[in-house]
DNA sequence: TGTACATCAGTGAACGCGCGTTCACTGATGTAC
DNA sequence: TGTACATCAGTGAACGCGCGTTCACTGATGTAC
């Protein structure tokens, strides 16, 4: 009887379920407004549509959240953590020091913006009152922390080199860069044809062989 | 019938009252939704507000626009409009084919996204009702053009030249990353601490130099 | 030039809506003795 | 093992709010004759 029958009740998984009440209602929210992000775009979500998605009352939420805020906060969280995962494995799965696992990071970065164009904008795009969020920034500089390493290991350099950082820091303008135009104009910018891998290939190249500067 | 900008009718001048009812109603409003989006972030406008501001009651915005949508696509065009005026202009100030006119107009982008971080989001993140808003897409074409064209005189080549749209695609990523980061996180990321126009100025050199690619 | 009329940019009141959040509550679960 | 109690994740009703949009209207401006 507590349980509505039509309800699809979801469990994600056979494993964590049985938790307590519900199950684990704070990740299935998470889930759901990552959803909604993604259907109906940043500011797209609600709280109520969120609890509704997982079969709450209203009310529940806030049980695990202090505010709508915090709930983004946290998709951009997980997001986060599924980023640098996967920035990673592409590291992972080329020798290490090569330009191709320079070359991979990024094109994991992009493979994420591409499957989820909605919580890669939302990511980039928290700013009314999360600056303030320090975990965000320091998982923000972790994802980046990935790319230095890559760098650092292909130029045979500390990760502290400044030539390392910046090189680091160039690759990652261009990756960011290519992944906003791939998911803002899907249809249009034909030049964006040339292959991703090839083109990421040929640009690290280039920015990794640049002379030092002065 | 839309109204024709270069129609005498309309009072160019800081003191347009008086014009007709009102002034110029249409461009306070989209003035006051530029100055909304800048305090408040993209999302963070409503109509309502917008006539507050511009002080006319809240149906007044319906003489002018459709509905919110219609309103966003305005400040939209009108910043897309500043924007390439920006790039040409930095193009312009420097010798025509040079490398400087290239990073120019690189550096006139990023410029732009500091002075209106907001606005500019909301350039390359309107994604709800718009897509099908022909004239935004010619729009942002123009501005990409401005970077065809600048490269396409630095290597001497034809804007059609498939080389020519591959680089200035690959400098467009570049900047569009760098102004993007600049604005998610003017606090952090010390490795931006390099001086703009160095930074665009060695990576549009490292990019045209790239040997041409079988 | 004066008058009659059409146009059109504004008003202000009203509407229904969904939202974020609070509140007292309930009943299942965990725990101490 | 049984019982008493604390905890805590949920409910469901309610609230006030601001929003987007509509409507009939008004009165200033433009225009034909």
């Amino acid at each position: 009887m507590s349980t509505d029958p039509s309800a699809p009740q979801v469990t994600p998984t056979v494993t964590p379920k049985a938790a307590y009440h519900h199950g684990d209602l704070r990740a299935q929210l998470i889930a759901a407004v990552r959803d909604l992000v993604e259907t109906h775009g940043p500011d797209g979500f609600s709280v109520s549509e969120a609890a509704r998605r997982a079969g709450v009352s209203s009310a529940a939420p806030y049980k695990h959240f202090k505010d709508r805020h915090e709930i983004l906060r946290g998709v951009v969280s997980e997001a986060m953590d599924r980023l640098r995962a996967a920035m990673e494995a592409g590291a992972a799965a080329h020798p290490h020091g090569s330009l191709e696992a320079v070359a991979a990071v990024g094109q994991a970065y992009v493979d994420f913006a591409r499957a989820e164009p909605g919580v890669f904008r939302l990511v980039f795009g928290l700013t009314e009152g999360h600056e303030n969020a320090p975990d965000l920034l320091a998982k923000g500089e972790g994802c980046f922390g990935v790319v230095v390493k890559a760098v650092a290991a292909c130029l045979g350099l500390p990760t502290s080199d400044p030539d390392v950082q910046r090189r680091a820091y160039m690759l990652w303008s261009f990756v960011h860069g290519h992944a906003f135009l791939t998911i803002d104009m899907k249809h249009k910018v034909a030049a964006a044809r040339i292959g991703d891998w090839d083109y990421l290939v040929t640009t690290s190249r280039a920015i990794l062989a640049l002379a030092a500067r002065a």
